[in-house]
DNA sequence: GATGAATGAGCTTTCATTCAT
DNA sequence: CATGAATGAAAGCTCATTCAT
């Protein structure tokens, strides 16, 4: 009833948490203006100022989806690692998102569906896509990133679909024999160039 | 205007092509009643008779789909293959549904957004996934046809979301590095167990 | 899936009692042809047969109601009485369906609202009306008969609307006041004429 | 075709009595979102906006009717009375409603139906039941109030459904009968409490 | 006679979007 | 800048009724 909200930062990005929310809850077409107004506890009136169209609003939420989930690649990928084999990150990073995360599954599988018929989702992920592909590459080949990328996309995808319990040696044992036995870059090399 | 159409046999057929038609186009949101029956030219009012609700219509859609797509994914795989390396005919398996095959792509996109919310969903991929590994284990070790699988699955996905052209040598290298090169099984083996 | 139900006899009668039940629940409204054939387990194209029109289902229905109810009021009233008051005759059948008889209190005003807007309801309940006050002749001058036959009605359907208790001693005080202490008739004369 | 119609004052009220004709007309399931915006000249769309299910629109339509019939009961009985038996009062009251005013008899009906089915329904009539009531406590004793209520209640309903011409000789016998003599109170006095 | 299949009409409701303030 | 009020369009679904068999 009385809500003076004058000044309301972060409003944008509660908007926006509220559209992820909800399409992880319903699917795309669950974040309606409506919807969204009333998760966010903002006037419907006012969604169209903030993102005149539904539209709009979509792309941005997903925008924000595709940074968050490009963060927490990064985090696992980026720490230095201290004599270990770098292949076991990759491990543990398909392991993490093939048990739970169960919330970024919903919202990767929507934005792909949007990807491939529209242009505009594609390029969020393309982008995305070549910032995990240069975090492969600190550690591993130029030629191998892109199918270690794939290798881990098909697993998690799968391992939310299937039946069976995850199995990490299985992934384990993949993982090791797709990627050849590098040697351990130092971990000051920012990216490995193919020769 | 005047369509007395009294038998009409092929109509669910018909009106089910008609929806993936406009899933293909519209994402599964696209595909209305009203839409459906304009495309499979079936009067609004028989929609219902048909598909009692629009879920039930999606859902049978999706059926067709996959044992569709289940049909050609055995059909390549299945062919006896003589004194030639089975790895190759993953190698064409990926080749063949990451350039182009655009109107699969964006159904199975559109089933996987459903399914990771979904059971329903998620059990027509189930059967759909065992049988692709079912026909994988004609040619490679039960451990091995998952795991080849999710590659296949990651490649396609990501050669449908990327702009650089489909590289037909690096998934070639890839799929090589990830199945040990099995001794070639005769023809009239039907699966291989695990040692 | 297999009802063979060649001959089924007692099935209109099922159907009306179905019929009942589902207005009783839900209102005239909610006995469509669709939930009355499931409700009494009859095929739905049947039900046109029987009935051509769904109002002609809803008439039958409540002229069935009309004759069950006239049945308990007469049995009510019928019964001789050695003796006694036959005020407190009225008294108890005020209190019989004040208290308790939901259902029948549900239809009956369903039954009242379609009659004050159609003629065909209407003769239904004034048969039964009369049928009524012919019953309280028995006892009571053609005078009084339809007054007292208000009373009970008032008093009835207010009970079924207010949140107080229903109060017997009330009902008596004013029905031995509006009803004169007549002299008790002998219980062969069938009914009293006003001189 | 062009109705700017940017404010319009009293667009509610104008809703709630198209409401109430419809009812009139056709009962309660005639009242649609169609016929009602038809009937108001109010656009469809807007319809939802003011109520925002049919049922709202029902029982808001319904509470101005209460309303209404509220204050005709009041200002019948309660103008003051300058040495009139406030009986005839009440016989007066019930000869109105008994003859003519079809339509808010219609509405009563379908009011009833619902209430009886429906506990919202049923506190408008109780509300108002209780305000005639405290009106009759103006002339009668609180015992007598809920007993004369009643009997007018039954006469008015049967004179609607009857053949017979109305009779108000009948009712104001019955209604010196049900009532004791009670002593005319004077006019400033507000309500009577039963010794 | 009895019924499964079919459908035109209409219903309630949701929604993206507009716009005056 | 922000928003409450409003609305055209369309959605999913129900239903009485028809009719060939």
């Amino acid at each position: 009833m009385n809500r003076p909200r004058r000044t309301d930062p972060g409003r944008r990005e509660r908007i926006l948490d509220a559209v992820l929310d909800l399409i992880a809850r319903d699917g795309s077409a669950g974040a309606t203006y409506r919807s969204v107004a009333e998760a966010a506890d903002v006037p419907m009136g006012s969604m169209t100022y903030h993102f005149p169209t539904r539209d709009d609003m979509l792309l941005a939420a997903f925008g924000r989806l595709a940074e968050q989930m490009q963060e927490r690649f990064d985090q696992i990928m980026a720490e230095p690692l201290e004599g270990e084999d770098p292949r076991e990150r990759v491990v543990q990073l398909i392991a993490t998102h093939g048990a739970g995360y169960g919330r970024d599954m919903v919202l990767s599988a929507e934005l792909y569906a949007l990807a491939v018929r529209d242009e505009r989702y594609r390029v969020l992920i393309q982008s995305w896509m070549e910032r995990s592909r240069a975090s492969l590459r600190r550690h591993f080949s130029a030629d191998a990133a892109p199918v270690i990328d794939a290798l881990h996309e098909g697993l998690v995808l799968h391992s939310h679909i299937s039946t069976e319990p995850f199995d990490v040696d299985r992934v384990r044992s993949a993982v090791y024999r797709l990627i050849e036995p590098a040697p351990i870059p130092p971990a000051d090399v920012p990216a490995q160039e193919t020769p």
